[in-house]
Order: structure tokens, then C-alpha cells, then sequence
DNA sequence: AGGAATCTTGCAATCGTTTGCAAAAGACTC
DNA sequence: GAGTCTTTTGCAAACGATTGCAAGATTCCT
């Protein structure tokens, strides 16, 4: 085991200095080889950088972070309003949390993942900026977290938030357009017949709210029954029963269900066909998100695509041109229909 | 606006050392104050604590990181091996996640995300552990990595990693007992009439290959032939054909399926009805995990059951008991199986 | 060869907090 | 009122890397 051996005999070179005394030059030196400055002379930079190489030196990221007043790190914040346990496992955030991860990595950044309860901690966005701990945040759902996150934003500009863009907002927001998406999903479900169209989900949050009015937009203009908002928390455990009520109160004066998000659309499929409604026969239904289950439903969902990808790009490049001192409008993405078989 | 107002006059208090100025008392004792120690004067500490409020002021975690030689902050990286697009949106490692994050933060520890590529980076988990950005790092399944993991645990404590438990490993792990459960799911195929069963999904990674030797352990002792590994990516897009291709050849030579996850058990439920096999009729199928679309697909899936909750609470608990300076053990989880009506 | 120009390097201050040590200020005892 | 204990505080040295400045080494030119 000539591996274990060595290690414990070489000396243990944890600091930048350390490494300068290994190498006969000062600590500076060894910064700036390490940096890839070109101010030092190339032997004595391939000298260093052999060594630490050698012994597996990598320099302390909190002293440079403190000397430099940069992190590198990219805090990632996702505010829980009250149904606290849904956005847990909500498909669609750990989705974008995904790409957001690749697109930070790629552009060398570190992330932080922090979960936040705003009712129990009002402090909550001050703190992490104010940590100091990171460079930039991205904000994960404005939740009903709207004026807190304005205020922020007059003071601090290295955050970007996903979410829905409201006129005249200030600060820098990458969303889909969600009333556009609403509309798009209540038009489907006409074209394929409904008349009754009813909104399964919350509309507390502002996205699902500009869902819902695209909807109601269009039941309007088409001089139909103003849409029915059927509330749901998001979580699957709570909503599936809270469903099978509503279904069971107004399920047979339906015939069109436009609902908040793709995961509610697939428990209202089972709850349908648990109740005998079929689909798309009796009952049409289009979802929002285009999440993978979208696909696996039966019948398959029709519903209205956000591209997660293209948010998290988004979020990412805006961020970073925020942080060498641009300043960026807000990104609004378009929505997609994806028609399969519910409507 | 006389907020605004004040903020601008209001001389702004970055460092400990200005709220000492304004306190009158020096930054040692602004520090010891704000650290809740008892060696300060109740009356100075509430003077300091009211001052820190109004200013907002927040300790730079980076110097006090620095300083203390602990940052209050536990990495989770996620090794992805050959199949990189799959884990990014892997519900399952994505639950896990969330639950981690809830942990952590109740225990007052930050979340550091990093996703990495060994086979393009071997040096992954040095270079997080030495960038002394982290206290200690939780791994998020072994990957191919093993062999890496195994030489890193000899010299470093603060590690616990997600995955298999192999008889005397070094490195501290928690999960499921994949063996085990791999026999639940073949007994209960067996049960409900099958008799040649296959597994499907990759048996490269260590916990496929245990929830495939488990399968075999059973199929060995009653009798049946070998179980049939059909091999497939794990992401969705491509492992719908490649699921399609493998039952167009062996579908009507086989009578169970084990799938190595609910969500290739939900896509091959999926391809069954497409190329008109009944489940549980024809074939029997049982997935892994337990995650919500287990209970959405059509037939409802029965599936092997892992405890994420209870695995996020261990892997946290085992960590900071290292972090004490205690040794442990690994946690091997108990499997449950979940009878829905696929098998 | 002398002097200017260019490269390399070392020195020491700095980032903002924490903490051991010792001084100062009270509180108490006899 | 002097001496002993406690509290409270300030001082200054860390933590480990970066960087402006200036000195030392080279090279180049005339």
C-alpha cells in the first residue's frame, strides 16, 4: 500500500503558504501561479503548480472568498407559502432546481439551496443576501411573497426571481407567461367541446391567479359561464381528496377542466375515472407544465408547456449580467399547447 | 417614504466594527454579544442587539467561517455516472433532496448543491471536501464511484454517502436494503403467477444490481429460470423505446416484470398496453421506490416502498454525529412492498 | 559599460470575525 | 480601606488568500 504510506509521510500542505515554503518562494508567488497571472515567471509557476498537484493542495475558497469579496457561490432560495409540504417534491421546481445546477456549474458558480418558511421568518431574503455568503440569488416562486421581494430588489441587484411578471414591477422576473398559457388551455378546452369550464387548483399564488384569469379571459369573450375555481392545496396527498369533493359536488355539470399543473391534472384523471366520468368524453382536461407524467397519464394529457430548460438558462444568464453591472428586463417566456388526448 | 429616507441618512453598518462605533464598545465585544455569550453586560448586549435590528446588520459568515474553521454549511453533491441526463429530474434523488434540505436546515445547517461528472472530473470529491467551503459532505449515491468514495473515507470522517451497503465497506452509507427488496418483488411476482420474470432497467449501478441479485436469490431457490435483465437507460425519452424494443422481443415469452424504478415500471406499463399485454393479466409488474406516480398509473403499480424521509433523517443524523467526532455504522433501511394492483 | 525598460518576486496590509489574555471596574470580605 | 473575587471589556493576534507597491533581477539599447 505505497499510497497510504506516502501520504502519511509527506508533509501536509494545507495553506498557500505551506506550499511556498515547499516551493522556496513567498506565498504571494504562489497565489498569483495559482490564479494563472501572467506577472509570474513560467518555470517557477509550473514548479508551483507541480507541487500542488503533487500534494493535492486547493486553496481555501472562504479566505479568498473574504480577500475578494466574491463567493463564486449562487444562493438558491425557494420560499414556502402555506402549503408548505408541496413544493417539497414538487416536480416542477426540482426540475428547474436541476437545470439550474447545470447552468450555474457551467459558468462556474457554486449553489446554495435554501428552503424558507416566510410567515415564520419575515426576515427571510435580507438574511441570505446579507449572509455573505453569496454572490447573486435566485428567488424560486414569488409565493405571496410579492412586496417583500420589490423591496429587496430597490436596494440589491444581484437577484434575479422566477415567477409572474406583473406591469410595472421592479424587480428582474424570468417566468412564463402564465395569463397567455390560461387562455391558451381554456381555448383547447372549447375548441374540444367544453362549455363549462371549471380551475382546479390554487389561485392564492400569482402565477396560478394569471392562470386562471387567462381562462376567465376567454370564458368572458366567448360569453360562456364565468370559470369555476375549484381550490385544492398542491400537495397529492391533501389534493386527491379534496378533488374526489369537488368532482362529487359539481362534477356532472362540468365538461371542461383546465388544471393549475400537471400533477393535479393526473389526480383529477384518477378521480374522474373513479367517479365514471369519461374523458374526453364527458369531461375535457388540459394541465400546465408538460411534466414527464404528462405523458403517462391515460388517457395522455393534453396540456400547456413551460420550458423549464429555458427558464433556467434564463434565470442564470440574466443573473450573471446583473452581477457584472448590466441592468436586464425582465424575460417572459411563451407557452406551448401540447395536444394528446384529454382534450 | 420616509423608509427610503431613512435608509439613505441612516450611516450604513456593514462590519461588526462600525455597529461597535456606534455602540461605543469594542468589535470584541460587539462579537461575544451577538454570539449570546454571558460574558457580556445584559445591559450592553440588548444595547448592541437593538442597534444590529435597526441596521439590519448581519455577521459576514465568511470571515466568521473563516475564522472558526467552520462554515455552517453541509454539501450534497451528486455524482452522475454514464446516464447524465436521467438523475437530473430523477424524482426519486429529488425528493431525497428536498428532505435533505428540511433536515439540514432544522439542524442549522446551509445546503450546498453541487452536481459532478467523475468520469470528466475525477478529482470530484477532494475538490469539494479541500475547497473549505463545507463542513462535511453527504454523497448522494455511489455512481461507479465506489472505489473513489472508499479511498476518500479512509482520511476523511466528515462523509456520509446514499446507496448500497456492501459487507465491509469503509465509507459510512445509508439506503434501503436493495437485495431485499429485490426478493419482496420477485416473491410477489411469483405469488401472483409469474414465472419467468425479467428486471428491467440498468443492473450496472450497485443498488440496480442488488435489487437484480435479490430477484435471482428467489428465482434460484424456487426453481424458475434465471430472471432476464432488460438492460435500459434510465431517463424517460430514452428509455420509452428502448422498453418498447425489449418487449416487442420478449413480451410474450414473459409473465412478470421487476423494474428497477416506479418510473420505468410506469413508462413499461405504458408500452404493455400499447402493444396489448393486460397487466396483471397477461404480466405482472412491480416497481421500485414507491414515488407518487405509483399510484396514478393505470393499473395502480405495486411497488417495492423506500422510506426517503427516514433515509434524509438518517443520512443527516449519522453526519452530525461524525461531525462530533462519534464513529457510526451505516443504516440499512428496511424495503416495504406496497400491494396496488399490478401484481 | 551605463542606463532605461521589462519581468519577477517579496513585503505587508487587508478582507471581517473570533478569542486568549490581561487590564479595568465593580462587588465583597474582613 | 486594603485585598481578593468576579464581571466586563479592550487589545491584538489569528484564520488563509489576495494584491498594490516597491525592490531586485534581467534584458535590451545606444
Amino acid at each position: 500500500m505505497p499510497d497510504r504510506e506516502d501520504k502519511l509521510t509527506r508533509t501536509t500542505v494545507r495553506t498557500i503558504t505551506d506550499l511556498a515554503r515547499l516551493a522556496g518562494v513567498s506565498p504571494g508567488t504562489v497565489s498569483r501561479a495559482l490564479a494563472g497571472k501572467s506577472l509570474v515567471n513560467t518555470q517557477t509557476r509550473q514548479k508551483i503548480e507541480a507541487l500542488a498537484r503533487e500534494h493535492g493542495f486547493r486553496p481555501n475558497q472562504m479566505a479568498s472568498g473574504l480577500r475578494r469579496q466574491k463567493t463564486g457561490v449562487i444562493g438558491v432560495v425557494i420560499p414556502l407559502g402555506h402549503d408548505i409540504r408541496q413544493q417539497i417534491s414538487d416536480s416542477f421546481f426540482m426540475t428547474l432546481l436541476g437545470f439550474l445546477a447545470d447552468e450555474l456549474t457551467t459558468n462556474g458558480y457554486d449553489l446554495m439551496l435554501r428552503r424558507v418558511v416566510p410567515d415564520t421568518d419575515p426576515d427571510w431574503l435580507d438574511r441570505f443576501i446579507g449572509s455573505g455568503m453569496i454572490d447573486g440569488v435566485i428567488v424560486i416562486g414569488q409565493s405571496d411573497q410579492f412586496e417583500r421581494i420589490e423591496e429587496v430588489a430597490d436596494g440589491y441587484r444581484a437577484m434575479v426571481v422566477w415567477g409572474n411578471h406583473t406591469e410595472g414591477q421592479r424587480h428582474c422576473v424570468v417566468g412564463t407567461d402564465n395569463r397567455l398559457g390560461g387562455r391558451m388551455a381554456a381555448e383547447r378546452l372549447i375548441a374540444a367541446g367544453a362549455r363549462r369550464i371549471a380551475f382546479l387548483g390554487d389561485t392564492g399564488p400569482m402565477e396560478f391567479a394569471a392562470r386562471f384569469a387567462g381562462a376567465q379571459d376567454v370564458a368572458a369573450r366567448m360569453g360562456l359561464p364565468p370559470v369555476l375555481p375549484l381550490v385544492t392545496h398542491l400537495s397529492p396527498d391533501r389534493a386527491s381528496e379534496e378533488i374526489a369533493a369537488h368532482l362529487a359536488q359539481h362534477g356532472r355539470e362540468l365538461d371542461g377542466i383546465f388544471a393549475a399543473t400537471d400533477t393535479l391534472a393526473a389526480l383529477c384523471l384518477t378521480e374522474l375515472r373513479a367517479q365514471g366520468l369519461a374523458v374526453p368524453g364527458d369531461v375535457r382536461v388540459v394541465g400546465f407544465d408538460d411534466l414527464p407524467i404528462a405523458r403517462q397519464t391515460v388517457p395522455a394529457l393534453t396540456t400547456v408547456r413551460q420550458d423549464i430548460a429555458a427558464g433556467a438558462h434564463g434565470l442564470v444568464d440574466l443573473l450573471l449580467r446583473r452581477l457584472a453591472g448590466e441592468s436586464t428586463e425582465s424575460l417572459v417566456l411563451p407557452p406551448e399547447l401540447v395536444l394528446r388526448e384529454t382534450a
